[in-house]
DNA sequence: TGCGTCACG
DNA sequence: ACGTACGTGACGCAA
């Protein structure tokens, strides 16, 4: 069998623009081809895995289609093509001629009529041909046969799935793909404005296709269907038939079938270098011309990748890479790509006491330098130095290794102490929370000012990535030497830093420095757009790094014995409740397992005959489910304990003693000061912040949580309401700051006022529920959700937030208002000028767009309070500094801040911690903290 | 690795 | 007709 290949251009493109767009790929002009990269790489994937016979690449052309003709509507509310695709549009297509692929286009007709009639041609015309669609479009379902398959490209972690006529009817549940025009012609298709019929979705859609076969059928026999469905079904016969048509692909476009046109063929290198280099896809280069992209020495030893007697992916001998010596004329001569990270670089090995001695005494005398640290574990505290790189200008670093002996290592490091401490000097560096830690392990601390680039990038595009890799494909367009080819993997097989060799971890490091230090000035570029950023990333997070830097190096103390105690208890109880189960349920199965629960849940017991179904097609077990289970039967009670006991055991009670560290005995979480959205921090390995406190057995492992020696006592101040706080100063509502400021117990303010009652007879469940609405506000909650979260009628539900609304007329008018600002900005932004960019605010599709209205409101709201703990939280690392004090912050939890306070120190604790909290931020809202003392974490509370 | 579930603010 | 409250991280299962 030989293999066609037919590509669908335009699809292919949206796919991969989309793909990309957490890290766009731009180019130095501030080109974004992420759409001809993903293209182009899926094109070559496809050569080199496939290895096809026969290629042609579809287009659709700007001309009405008999689509556009017959129905004016169609495709009409499209979104107007982004620019970034039609700007790769042009690129596409000489790409495409530069690989010498045919391009197959025709006006009049779209990509899929073009596909569909050379893929039915062929086969006809060869029966050796085997055809694929590659295309991620559903609709080619329908063309699908024994010798024509959709091909759908690997995409967001998902492989690649070819689809034969088996896969299409499982898909869509139908038993043959002429169905499939059926099924697209009821359900219609939102993307290109086809109606279908009102009323019907897929599930509809699937179940009419299965009883009655086809359209025509379904129409005469609506008489046996009834309600709504029937009278919209014979209403809209018409428009069913119509958006069938609009789905159907032609099959007999006007356009010849020539095979020898298609056969694949070597590409055209003349036209293909300079497209490559002016899209500057170097990595692809190399691997489509199996050439060195640029004049890099080092980098052509380092990477295994290409060897000289190598055959490319087009089976073309590599040429072998040439000798390369940079000179300076030579450096002189592509300075002008000033920001390719990969042009001329000179990094230098720096070895021994007087060369070392000598590299700081130049950097002493630089203003700012950029630094990274190599070291044996990811984990800071238990990392041993292998190595650290400075980078002082674009192009030029050193790698200073560092001995195994750990004596000898030290002595090294001190060498260093007094450069890192130099005030004088800016120190670069990419997430700098981990080299300071790594270097205070090692008594040196980092004074003065710092810059850190991923922190930098967290506020310029809070929702992206911000690895080094991806900030240097983003901003440099080169993809540094990555940390695998050095050590492997991650998993078991990962090697060892102190294994590798030196020239290669030089390389490396040296890289890793040069890279952050160029990637400064195009961050300073885009800080300086927004004009709170600056002083937001100086003045909060860069010291905050600093902060936390010491809060995870001092760790928690943690009583294992009580741990160790009661994961007996948990492992003793489990297996009763799980015996308790196997008996109420007539059979032994994994309890364990969503899959074997749901089966004994609702086929053998029928607990619920309506029982709803995941979207992978297993039966849901949630705590919401069982809940309303259990007075059905006792098994759900069982359950629900079961898992408690579970959840407990395996995610604290005997996970987090593993987690302690054999040099200082303590638990050292890692709080995560760039991956949340609305600026929060997380907390992870182990995750801190989410201890349980709100079952009575969970809040027991709060009680492990204790003071480092019976000179300390565990102390805890969190913020009262917060976020509420900051929503009444937001909307500068009269009613709800009279309650904060006068001291009112706010939820129960809000269900007198909600439900007309005084305030002495506001009873626990209106307070309950006011409370619930209070909550429901901040996030944008609907009558649906507050109904569901307070077991009352949707009606109900809509008459007390109308009536909120009426008692509290600010907090209405700065929902609507900070609504109506995210759409004509684009983002909304925390009192600090913390940003969130909300692409879905205008979306056409009301699920993404109620999805991003619901984040502008809750993410200023969110923010600020994150904003105002951080404030807090580095002030009162800085009176604890300041007044030498020996009690130490050891957590923080959104709201919360947790002390190993000294006894001596509480008294004088207590009352700054709770003024520097108060204060942090000045909103025109009085703030409120609650702090407790106890011997440990849940007697603090 | 993705999913379902569940711990927190 | 659909989905329906924001923000996280970790664990076990199943593929």
């Amino acid at each position: 069998m030989k293999k066609l290949f037919l590509f669908d251009a335009m699809a292919l493109i949206y796919r991969a623009h989309f793909a990309f767009a957490k890290t766009p790929r731009i180019s130095s002009k501030g080109l974004n081809t992420s759409a001809v990269f993903g293209f182009t790489n899926t094109i070559l994937e496809v050569i080199q895995k496939e290895k096809p016979d026969y290629l042609g690449v579809a287009f659709d052309t700007s001309a009405p289609t008999f689509r556009h003709i017959e129905y004016t509507p169609y495709k009409a509310q499209r979104e107007k093509q982004p620019e970034d695709i039609t700007i790769a549009i042009p690129y596409v297509k000489k790409l495409v001629e530069a690989l010498d692929i045919p391009i197959l286009i025709l006006d009049g007709y779209e990509a899929d009529d073009i596909i569909g009639t050379i893929a039915k041609k062929a086969v006809r015309a060869n029966p050796e041909i085997e055809v694929y669609m590659m295309t991620p479009d559903k609709d080619y379902g329908q063309l699908v046969e024994e010798r024509i398959k959709m091909y759908k490209p690997a995409f967001m972690g998902k492989g690649v799935e070819v689809l034969g006529p088996k896969e299409v009817c499982a898909k869509w549940n139908i038993q043959n793909v002429d169905q499939v025009i059926d099924m697209l012609g009821l359900m219609g298709d939102a993307v290109d404005n086809i109606p279908g019929v009102p009323g019907v979705g897929e599930k509809t859609a699937q179940k009419l296709i299965e009883e009655y076969g086809s359209m025509e059928n379904l129409f005469k026999n609506t008489d046996k269907l009834k309600g709504k469905l029937r009278e919209n079904l014979e209403n809209f016969q018409e428009q069913g038939m119509l958006s069938r048509h609009l789905a159907t692909i032609l099959c007999e476009v006007p356009i010849e079938y020539e095979e020898e046109r298609l056969i694949k063929t070597e590409p055209n290198r003349e036209l293909l270098e300079p497209l490559l280099d002016e899209l500057e896809f170097r990595t692809l280069r190399r691997r489509i011309l199996g050439e060195e992209p640029e004049p890099v020495a080092a980098k052509a030893k380092a990477s295994p990748k290409v060897a000289a007697n190598q055959m490319d992916m087009f089976g073309s001998p590599v040429a072998a890479p040439a000798d390369f010596m940079m000179s300076d004329e030579a450096e002189e001569a592509v300075s002008h790509f000033n920001n390719l990270a990969n042009t001329a670089h000179q990094y230098h090995l720096v070895q021994g006491e007087a060369a070392i001695k000598s590299l700081i005494g130049f950097l002493a005398r630089q203003t700012s330098f950029c630094f990274d640290t190599e070291t044996t574990s990811l984990t800071a505290v238990e990392a041993e130095l292998v190595g650290m790189s400075f980078a002082y200008r674009k192009g030029e670093a050193f790698y200073v290794p560092f001995p195994a002996d750990q004596a000898e290592a030290q002595a090294q490091v001190d060498l260093f102490k007094e450069l890192f401490a130099n005030e004088a000097i800016q120190k670069v560096a990419q997430n700098i929370k981990y080299d300071m830690s790594v270097l205070a392990n090692y008594g040196v601390e980092i004074k003065g000012a710092t810059y850190d680039t991923m922190l930098a990038h967290y506020l310029i595009e809070p929702e992206k990535r911000h690895n080094m890799d991806a900030l240097s494909m983003a901003y440099l367009s080169y993809e540094p030497l990555s940390i695998e080819t050095l050590i492997g993997k991650k998993g078991a097989k990962q090697g060892n830093m102190r294994d590798v060799a030196l020239e290669d971890i030089k390389e490396y490091a040296a890289e890793d420095a040069d890279v952050t230090l160029q990637l400064k000035p195009f961050l300073d570029e885009q800080l300086a757009k927004n004009p709170k950023a600056i002083e937001l990333l100086n003045e909060v997070e860069l010291p905050l790094a600093r902060v936390l830097s010491k809060i995870e190096c001092e760790g928690v103390n943690l009583d294992v014995a009580f741990l160790q105690e009661m994961s007996k208890t948990l492992e003793t109880d489990s297996r009763e409740v799980q015996q308790k189960i196997f008996e109420v349920a007539g059979q032994e199965f994994n309890v364990a397992s969503p899959k074997q629960l749901g089966e004994i849940l609702f086929e053998k017991l029928k607990l619920d005959p309506k029982a709803k179904k995941t979207k992978t097609g297993q039966y849901q077990t949630g705590e919401e489910i069982l809940s309303k289970l259990e007075a059905e039967h006792e098994i759900a009670r069982l359950i629900l304990d079961f898992r408690e006991l579970q959840k407990l055991k395996s995610t604290y009670v005997d996970a987090l003693p593993q987690l302690i560290s054999p040099k200082t005995g303590r638990i050292h979480t890692s709080f995560m000061q760039a991956v949340t959205a609305t600026g929060r921090l997380s907390s992870k390995d182990p995750n801190l912040q989410n201890i349980p406190i709100r079952t009575p057995r969970g809040r027991e492992i709060r009680k492990a949580f204790i003071p480092r020696d019976e000179n300390f006592q565990i102390l805890s101040a969190d913020y009262s309401q917060i976020e509420l706080r900051i929503m009444a100063a937001f909307a500068q509502d009269e009613a709800m700051l009279n309650a904060f400021n006068q001291g009112i117990d706010v939820h129960k303010a809000t269900a007198a006022k909600v439900f007309k009652v005084g305030l002495d007879e506001v009873t626990s469940e209106l307070r309950r529920r006011a409370k619930a609405v209070n909550f429901g506000i901040i996030y944008g909650q609907s009558a649906f959700g507050l109904a569901g979260s307070l077991g009352i009628s949707r009606t109900e539900a809509k008459e007390i937030i109308d009536q909120y609304f009426v008692e509290f007329p600010g907090v209405k008018a700065f929902m609507d208002t900070t609504i109506t600002n995210a759409r004509e900005l684009g983002y909304v932004e925390t009192v600090l000028g913390r940003r969130r960019y909300l692409r879905d605010i205008l979306s056409a599709n009301m699920n993404e767009r109620s999805f991003a209205e619901r984040n502008a409101i809750n993410a200023p709201i969110q923010g600020s309070a994150a904003d105002m703990i951080k404030v807090a939280m580095i002030r009162i690392q800085a009176f604890i500094e300041r007044e030498n004090l020996k009690s130490r912050m050891i957590l923080t939890v959104h709201d919360e801040l947790v002390f190993d306070a000294h006894v001596s120190e509480i008294d004088y604790l207590r009352t700054h911690i709770d003024e520097i909290m108060c204060q942090a931020l000045d909103l025109g809202v009085k703030i409120e903290t609650g702090i407790g003392v106890g011997m440990n974490w849940l007697e603090a509370h």
